[in-house]
DNA sequence: CGCTAACCGAGACGGTACGTCCAGTCTTGCT
DNA sequence: AGCAAGACTGGACGTACCGTCTCGGTTAGCG
């Protein structure tokens, strides 16, 4: 993946020892390790070390500090991980999205999420890496569902997708972030299917 | 205000000489201002001591550390600032209260907040501030005029007000902490109509 | 003594709590005691910490760097240990006085010593220390001799002491230093009577 | 020369690559220059390498450290450097000869051999190095003067030459190192000229 | 009106992680 | 083989900040 990490030379072609990719691999791991047993302030570059056998100036060497190996390395993990449901209704794909996205925010995961997001002011690195490989993913497969749901005549065509995105997601933010922090997929089926008929009385 | 610092004894009398409330306000005021000229992390508790002319021993008698002197600070300025509008119209109103808390987001002490919000995890005092002095302030004017538009009929009385805080609330904070962080009070107008009305194409 | 740590503010009184004696103390015993241990340079300021019970900050906070330390551990044990023998005949004072010298050169001292100049041309707070509290130490000591045979016509009054205190001390060092390291009393007694009757054969 | 640096394999016969003697000699011209300009302490072997364009592989090689290399590097240069002088007057040539010695002292080669001097009880290669190319090198010179001056009578003939040896060059090297380090030819005149006589007021 | 408890500023201290630096070793592929 | 390029381990370095701890001096309000 990368993107992270700083980038090797790539000068003149492949010139002197490549980068040992078993000790990227250990540190990722043992990072990950880490940050649910610790967290990710508790947690040192140190032990990352130690835990993976990588010397601190190799993890150094090839990140900024902990906080971008603690981004490549839980961001690395969720890769993937998002399947679009596509059962043919696009209103059933939307609450199966969700409740996919309620479970992520309420288990482990989602506690490290959290922590990367307090990062993310303070962190430019976090905060590229966070978008470009969690974020996107999530309002990816929202907008695949949103595609299909507009044209099979069940959402309305005349949002921004995006705005509906918004709408959808944001609520589940708010609750982990500032609200219950235990969410359930009860709980979040009730507030899409809000989203949908509309907070407005009028007919 | 407080409950974040730690109360004086109050037992035995009231023998000694009193907590200097000019020492307490002066911290208060110097650490408002490091929030917002360097920002949560990068401010110390000795610039906080230096500036406000405290020692740092007076600063950790009267709060645990920096983040809940920070979350004093910062909170102790928001209070009270959050007024109902009232204008007749429910709609309206709810128009005119998230405006405003876009423009709060989008501001500089936005920036605070969301700072705040990435100390939360780790600290249960920032945690419990948070919530008792903004989060709830915030959710109040939005359930006073959410009865008020149930009562005129405006919006669906069949809704768990918390539910649709959250749905109007939410979104607006998804933008500010992963999405474009520079919100407009027209793109805050554009979410709570399409909330109002729902996504789904369903008559 | 003093000289090598920093000073401290030393200004409008004594306002704040004192330096630790204690600690102070603490730190050079341990480093005296790694000094012969380990010599100087295997040394590390961690290991001096750990040993004294006084953390790493608190030495950086008074000693710029671990040879500054040692330097003041070193010197500091030296101190007033340099008596004039005085037994009536210079001459006799001055072989005693540069067999002490010897004696210190060959034994565990000198071997610290000679680390100590090692470091002199690269640290200039070794250097002003050594040549303040050990170097004019042992100068003081001959050139008090030197007055005295001077007075008794036993010495050549046409010298300049300094001139002659570098004759008798330089062979010495050179010997320490670039030599056979071992020296004893005899061999400092033939370079000390030599360098009195002079090398040139004419009379 | 050498003596330091490794003897390649030379044992099995002569298969592969010879050994680059281009590269020889622009690592000891680049650790010349760097010892120079930054000194011995502050030069790393990876420089020595950049400069050179030798790799630090190649560099530790042939040499144990950087050390070996700065003092291959810095007595080679040093080799043949010290001229008999031989006017026909002993006593002249004796004060020739440490006039030059003095003049190495206190000249830019001077900081650099203090600087070794400094490593050499660290370093046995150093202290070897340093012994058999340069400190044998400023005594011979000085030996072969000290047997003419025993013949012609100039000199007492009942001294260990080494001794006197010892005597005359030491003063000079304790200044160097202890003293005021600007050494001037007057002043090595002088205190040669009291070597010669004695300090003794004895007739 | 003086006593005395509690306050407070100054600043030293232990602890702990940080990020940097360099020595010396190892691993590629080129020559 | 020798060698340049350059990644890697290991370990000390010096810095920074947190939260605690003395000091000496100050300031109420009880007695």
């Amino acid at each position: 993946m990368a993107g992270t990490r700083r980038e090797p030379d790539a000068g003149v072609g492949k010139r002197g020892r490549p980068r040992s990719e078993q000790s990227h691999i250990a540190v990722l791991r043992a990072t990950s390790e880490l940050l649910h047993e610790v967290g990710l302030r508790a947690m040192t570059t140190e032990e990352i070390g130690a835990r993976s056998g990588v010397s601190k100036a190799t993890i150094y060497k090839w990140w900024p500090n902990k906080y971008a190996v603690a981004a490549e390395a839980f961001l690395s993990e969720m890769m993937a991980e998002w399947p679009d449901p596509d059962t043919g209704s696009a209103t059933t794909d939307l609450l199966l999205a969700l409740r996919g996205l309620t479970a992520f925010y309420s288990g482990a995961n989602g506690r490290v999420f959290a922590e990367l997001i307090g990062e993310a002011p303070f962190d430019l690195t976090v905060r590229t890496e966070l978008h470009k490989n969690l974020v996107l993913a999530h309002r990816d497969v929202i907008k695949r569902v949103w595609a299909r749901g507009v044209a099979t005549g069940e959402f309305r065509p005349d949002i921004d997708p995006d705005d509906a995105i918004d709408l959808l997601i944001g609520p589940l933010l708010y609750r982990r972030l500032l609200g219950h922090p235990h969410l359930d997929g009860a709980s979040a089926d009730t507030l899409v299917e809000i989203t949908m008929l509309g907070l407005s009385a009028a007919k």
